[in-house]
DNA sequence: GTGAAAGCGCTAACAG
DNA sequence: CTGTTAGCGCTTTCAC
């Protein structure tokens, strides 16, 4: 025997047609108990495997597959989206593939068109800032797509996103009833899709607040917490320091915590994006957090909406955001 | 047109024989250019995609995936070696399917005959403690299979492992070389393969220093952070309560800081497994790393030699550990 | 260089 | 209840 075992092999083997073979394989309760019982030992005996390849092609392509593209695997963000992910489709026999687009547009493509060529019955893209034009095709074909945490550009799909604005409303209006005026706002580059709400939002309670609307208290492109740390640093030089922080992200927080808690400031401090030790900052900091599962959870339903077929608008859902108070535990010095 | 065009429609459409277009699509050098840019066009008029799923069929099963299953996709490290795998992965042209076994070793079968069923040229798993003779058959027959980070059981494939007994042993040298006799030694449970190796690491070094390795200094079963805080108070209400304390992975190194953070004890601690916050932690902290990464990427490497046909036999590759110093920075109290 | 025929391993029709 | 006949979409002979 060359190879493995197929379907042919054991229908000979056993004596019985192809078909009959088929029917045991696929659990059809129509069979002889007799005939059943000599299939599955010669399916033994032969060590036989159904190929799954051959089955979807012949019934139509169901691959029994979503793709899931994001960003950078090795980011906690995405693994809590894909484990939620994950478990969705586990609970439907579906299979994950996932792929990081390394933040290239270019890869992401790439990815999403071999997913594509693969028979994934949908995708799931956490979208880079570029062009999503190339699915639509895929999407006419029947391919569901749905975004997660940001929407795509150029293609009428569903999106699962986080209500950033409101989350950075709410963080600063907690600032504000707390008496400041003067709150230094912490970003990441504004071509990114939730820095741009996420300062939208926050503009939107300064001024409904009457509030200073500083551009010396607004410093983008902070990605590392070192760059955080500097930006804090040149805000507190200001002859009028701000007297809050917020923050966009959680390594811009963990760094602007570094440095104030270095200089001895008095600052209160407001970040995005809560992070498995953030009880452990030394001194209280209250987090704009949400539920990370939730997204992937709520995107893969849809995704499998789409699925099933379900026809409607394509559309955007919101998740909320929640203030957690976060940093206390271990800012108590020893005595 | 109903469905999918396929090459059979382009063949039509562009005047040729389904083999010209079979060429085109395939790249091969020796088709007449003019015949080339017709296929293209009428490929790009009707929204032809190439179907993997058949290609691979007739090409005899070479999927261009390989499947990964880890037992918690929701933690860091298993998501670490995930990234490294789909780096080394895409590098080849593969996919890579990603799924959880959920830490039960009978999901973890069906995932794995599922992968198989589906036809991935190979298999990469964390493996749960439980019997891996199921795969023999898919092995014989082609699959590929390497363990990671802990070694299956009752079949001969490849396993590339931390060298827990030697990390262990050597962060126990330090404390011995520090003066520590009495060392506190918090467990998880014995049934998992790399507690059982950690703790004779441990034991090694106690032996070949004559320290003590008293029963009370053992605790077993620590698994959240919480059961690690009570460990630890329990070991400081003994008679003579230990110096120093060795943890078996991360989470227990949270909680017996935490524990002798707040009692204010005087206890040195050794912990196995880094953490992206470990640097927070509010005393100093020795860790017993090693690295995620890499051990990803030497599993994937093995993976594709086995999967290019490279035989030999069946062999462990242990990757080494290495003590670095944490906590610090946030123990100065600000004055 | 190009094309007709065969068939990868399976399932969907239909007939028996 | 079972078997025969097609054919999924593609690639691989092997002629032309």
């Amino acid at each position: 025997m060359i190879g493995r075992p197929t379907m042919n092999d054991v229908a000979s083997d056993a004596g019985v047609s192809l078909k009959t073979v088929s029917r045991v394989v696929n659990n059809v309760a129509t069979v002889d108990p007799e005939l059943v019982a000599k299939v599955f030992a010669s399916i033994k005996s032969l060590g036989y495997r159904r190929n799954g390849i051959a089955a979807s092609l012949r019934a139509g392509g169901e691959t029994r597959m979503i793709g899931l593209i994001t960003e950078d695997l090795s980011n906690t963000f995405y693994i809590t989206l894909a484990s939620a992910v994950a478990k969705v489709a586990r609970a439907r026999g579906f299979q994950v593939i996932m792929a990081s687009s390394e933040e290239d547009p270019e890869i992401e493509r790439e990815l999403a068109l071999d997913l594509c060529q693969r028979r994934v019955s949908g995708l799931l893209v956490v979208p880079t800032s570029a062009d999503h034009h190339y699915l639509q095709a895929e999407m006419d074909l029947g391919v569901a797509v749905v975004f997660i945490d940001r929407p795509g550009s150029g293609l009428d799909a569903d999106a699962i996103l986080v209500d950033n604005q409101g989350g950075a409303r709410s963080a600063v209006e907690r600032l504000i009833s707390n008496g400041h005026r003067r709150i230094g706002l912490l970003m990441d580059s504004l071509s990114i899709y939730t820095m741009r709400e996420r300062l939208a939002g926050a503009r939107d309670a300064l001024a409904a607040a009457g509030a200073d609307d500083d551009p010396a208290l607004l410093v983008e492109n902070v990605h590392a917490p070192d760059d955080a740390a500097s930006a804090v640093r040149a805000m507190l030089d200001l002859a009028e320091p701000p007297t809050a922080i917020l923050c966009g992200n959680n390594r811009s927080t963990i760094g602007a915590v570094e440095e104030v808690w270095r200089s001895r400031a008095s600052i209160e401090i407001v970040g995005f994006d809560d992070f498995e030790m953030s009880r452990l900052l030394p001194q209280p900091v209250t987090i704009v957090d949400y539920d990370t599962s939730a997204l992937g959870t709520r995107a893969a339903e849809r995704l499998f909406d789409r699925i099933d077929g379900i026809a409607s608008e394509p559309f955007e859902q919101l998740l909320p955001t929640h203030l957690v108070d976060r940093g206390v535990s271990w800012a108590l010095a020893p005595s």
